[in-house]
DNA sequence: AAAACAGGCAACCGCTGGCCC
DNA sequence: TGGGCCAGCGGTTGCCTGTTT
């Protein structure tokens, strides 16, 4: 961006007194109890009337990435980041057309994560993290660790007994050249169709009838998930086209509902191994 | 303990397209 | 039809914080 344009926009800025930078609490509660009492209509009106010296923009901004109620905060959970990357696969780079399909998250997230995350594991590769080479990698290597820390978790998170147990189910070794297969969600989701109309073949979900999506890392049980109430219900994703839940069913889970105190933080960890890189780098 | 560095993320920017007059 | 306004989008920047030296 050039030096110029910076400043002029600044310069505009100053000259009508708005104000720039980080948002205090004092901003924020302004923002908030208006939008809660009149709605958020006209941004530029709402920045007025709210008696905020901020422009529209940047009002919506802050609401829509941080003061929304249902703005879900935290790591993004490997269902999250497999469907990161199947979306990202089929639509590139259209982070709020993704963000759809992950309720709670915004497209600014989503586009940090891409950016800082996968990413970073393109260029531990040194490939184009949008060539198709990276899209191979993450199909035979990063997708099955996500599913692994899927299942772990599930496992680690489900069941009394099981975390009085100390034992650990065998770390499954996934094979690139493995035929493990990876149904494609756009077949059970019309809105899920290629960019080209086509029914997708090279995608990397994992079948949905085994993998649980959009669970809340903080009530995470046996492949379902626990309300508020402590009531047990199944686990699901938002359709936007066809403005519905998609539940996860067939889940034989006992009605009792356990709160997982605990959530690895699978987003830092390294996706690829010594061999992994290796054998990309070739 | 302090400086340097790196990573994460909130916030900004310009561009585009839709709507209205 | 064209100009102005606005919302939404994706790209980029820069600050803050944690880590390393």
């Amino acid at each position: 961006m050039e030096d110029s344009m910076k400043t002029k926009s600044f310069k505009e800025s100053e000259e009508v007194g708005l104000r720039r930078g980080p948002w205090t609490l004092e901003e924020d509660t302004l923002l908030t109890n208006y939008i809660l009492h009149n709605g958020e209509g006209r941004w530029n009106l709402v920045a007025k009337s709210a008696g905020l010296k901020r422009n529209g923009k940047s009002c919506r901004l802050r609401w829509l990435n941080y003061l929304k109620p249902d703005i879900r905060r935290g790591n993004l959970t490997p269902q999250e980041q497999l469907l990161i990357l199947e979306l990202h696969s089929k639509w590139g780079n259209r982070w709020s057309k993704i963000a759809q399909y992950l309720p709670g998250r915004t497209d600014n997230e989503i586009k940090n994560y891409w950016r800082t995350r996968v990413q970073k594991q393109a260029r531990q590769l040194n490939i184009e993290s949008n060539s198709d080479k990276f899209f191979d990698a993450v199909r035979s290597f990063w997708v099955p660790r996500l599913i692994e820390k899927m299942e772990q978790n599930s496992f680690t998170n489900c069941c009394p007994q099981n975390n009085n147990n100390k034992s650990r189910l065998p770390p499954q070794s996934y094979d690139s050249t493995s035929t493990q297969t990876y149904t494609d969600i756009s077949s059970q989701n019309p809105g899920l169709s290629n960019i080209d109309g086509s029914s997708s073949s090279s995608t990397f979900m994992p079948d949905l009838t085994t993998v649980p999506y959009f669970i809340d890392p903080n009530t995470i049980i046996d492949g379902s998930m626990c309300n508020q109430e402590g009531n047990y219900q199944e686990l699901g994703g938002y359709i936007p086209e066809m403005e519905e839940y998609y539940y996860m069913g067939n889940s034989d889970i006992g009605t009792e509902c356990h709160v997982a105190e605990a959530y690895e933080d699978v987003t830092q960890d390294p996706m690829w191994n010594v061999d992994d890189i290796w054998q990309f780098r070739e």
